[in-house]
DNA sequence: TCCTATTGTTCGAGACTAATGAACAATAGG
DNA sequence: CCTATTGTTCATTAGTCTCGAACAATAGGA
């Protein structure tokens, strides 16, 4: 397995990271990423509330992330390890993430808003 | 022509917002329109930077930004006259649409960031 | 070393979506 | 009416997404 591309942060642009967020399944599975302090495999995220998600879809999703500069995968072992790249991304474009990950849980949070 | 349709406030979602501004035309088009004071019409869009918009793209991106809320546009004559909704985004998503500019214009300003 | 289980990627076919020239609709002003 | 202007709709073509099946990489035994 040829290792995974991760952008520099230099090639991160505010269009990929919105591309890459304005699908359902991936603002969520980032929103978890972002949120938890440890690591998360890929196959946590192929049940995802009443959906189930195929795994070729999973690793589709996951590489779109992953080339927008939003997350970090790293193999440990038969898994693949997978952090968020906020903290980067905030030098570069402060606040852009907070903003969106805020809104995002506004919205799933109170619907009626 | 049958009057256009602008979703209310409680149609509109973070996912369609990132949506409509992933694409590069459509977020310049609503940065222009955003910072404007006064309404701008679609045809000032047909020529951006180096680059020719045919106008029935152009007015697809145009139906994007409406639907996804992001923008208003009223027919003046012959003309639409497009104003931005941000106002009314605020009020739901505080601080969404600012944050996603301030990146925006800090990508174009300075792309070597 | 080989066999098997687990995790994730790649491939390919079909479904879906986007871009755009051409035709059309709406309005204004002779 | 006739024409010019602005923007929408339609049809075609090109491109993208989804997902089952096959494949690759690793771990842990037997």
């Amino acid at each position: 397995m040829r290792p995974l591309y991760h952008p520099p942060l230099s090639e991160i642009t505010v269009e990929g990271i919105l591309y890459a967020l304005s699908d359902p399944v991936r603002v969520r599975i980032f929103a978890e990423i972002a949120r938890s302090d440890c690591p998360q495999i890929c196959s946590n995220f192929l049940q995802l509330g009443e959906r189930k998600i195929p795994k070729s879809t999973l690793s589709v999703h996951f590489k779109i992330l992953r080339e927008a500069g939003l997350i970090r995968s790293e193999r440990r072992g038969v898994e693949m390890h997978n952090i968020s790249r906020c903290r980067e991304i905030n030098e570069k474009f402060g606040g852009l993430l907070n903003a969106i990950l805020y809104a995002y849980n506004a919205q799933r949070g109170d619907p009626q808003a």
